[in-house]
DNA sequence: GGGTGCTGAATGGCTATTCATTCATTATCC
DNA sequence: GGATAATGAATGAATAGCCATTCAGCACCC
């Protein structure tokens, strides 16, 4: 636990820390029950603090779904950014996206879960998870295609845009399926699947 | 409205009828504010009805939910299965599908909100809903394509389960994109889009 | 008048959020 | 350096409101 129990003035680290256990706890929490069956005490429980300190952070129970959403895609799209700079091709930086995108939610299945499941609970949440951060993803998908295109890699007609959501789609469904199976098996290796037929098609 | 406003000894027509309303209520209500946002009072409101006779048709809020999933999916499946006994390519069998798929959705947008979202909301309902219905839809087409591999169309170098992923998770993206889009254009002509790559690739 | 279907107010359980209180720590003073 | 006061983070019991579900009675039909 944190070094004071109460009181005093705690550094400005220890305020992040609590931020930040309460984050994980939600995780943990929403995955294993759901969002909405999850009570705000059970996150406290599950950070090891009272009821009420979860208000000291959060202003609301919606407000911590969305730090949560925040805080991963921010990072998420941080690192897609940084990891493409060095890649020239089109092609390794689809390849890139792809292995990123399973690495990421496979490396954290209660993540994984909250990201699936969770946040698509509700057309209010969804609408505002579209415009924040997830729009930003697919355009990030769709350049990339259009490079290709430009560079005489990929067929011409077809719409980016369309490229990128069938992309995005299936790699979305591969992670769902992974959630909620109830076998265990790694996540990543099936980027490669999931390319092969993006770029060659399943027609012989 | 229906004809008897209230009492007597309905027809089995009308008892069905009622049922029928509720279920088209509720779709629109859970569409609009969401499953867990909605209240029984408003879904009886939309009806016509009073709260407490929605309990004489449902046995709580979320059999309300299962109906729904469990009437259209039938409905469907029915119609899918239907529509392909006619058709003997395996290649022309995927595309009857994929256009069913987006046909069938974007006919009934309050619909498709509920099946792209408000199904989605938690893992106990994901998981219900996997089991029934869901399986066999992804089940006809692996199936088909397994048929497609044998007669030599398809590439065998792709697990037949992950292709039907694959393609799913295309068409889900495309619906889910459509549900959530502002503006209103038509669904079915992506089904060519989507076919195109699936079957082709998007290298050149 | 007996039966059937419907009604909608009342119930009961549940849980997000609040806030008066506690107390470890820090600052101030002599 | 020891005593005293001030601080504000943390607590958790109490509040307040919500809403699914029930059920006692009503309307209507034969």
């Amino acid at each position: 636990m944190t070094r004071s129990v109460r009181g005093g003035a705690p550094a400005k680290a220890q305020v992040v820390d609590k931020r930040e256990a309460i984050l994980k706890a939600a995780i943990k929490v929403f995955a294993r029950n759901g969002y909405f069956s999850s009570k705000v005490s059970d996150v406290a429980a599950e950070a090891g603090i009272a009821d009420g300190t979860v208000y000291l952070y959060f202003k609301s129970k919606d407000e911590i779904l969305h730090s949560i959403f925040d805080r991963a895609m921010d990072e998420f799209i941080a690192e897609g950014k940084r990891e493409l700079a060095s890649i020239t091709t089109p092609i390794d930086k689809l390849r890139r996206i792809a292995e990123l995108h399973l690495e990421r939610l496979s490396a954290d299945r209660n993540l994984a879960i909250v990201f699936q499941v969770e946040l698509r609970g509700s057309t209010k949440h969804m609408r505002e998870f579209s415009a924040a951060g997830f729009g930003d993803y697919l355009d990030i998908i769709k350049r990339t295609i259009e490079d290709g295109q430009a560079a005489g890699e990929f067929r011409s007609d077809v719409k980016p845009v369309v490229a990128a959501k069938i992309l995005y789609g299936a790699l979305d469904e591969m992670v769902t399926n992974w959630v909620l199976s109830k076998k265990s098996y790694p996540l990543a290796p099936m980027a490669g699947e999931v390319l092969k037929l993006f770029f060659g098609g399943i027609a012989k």
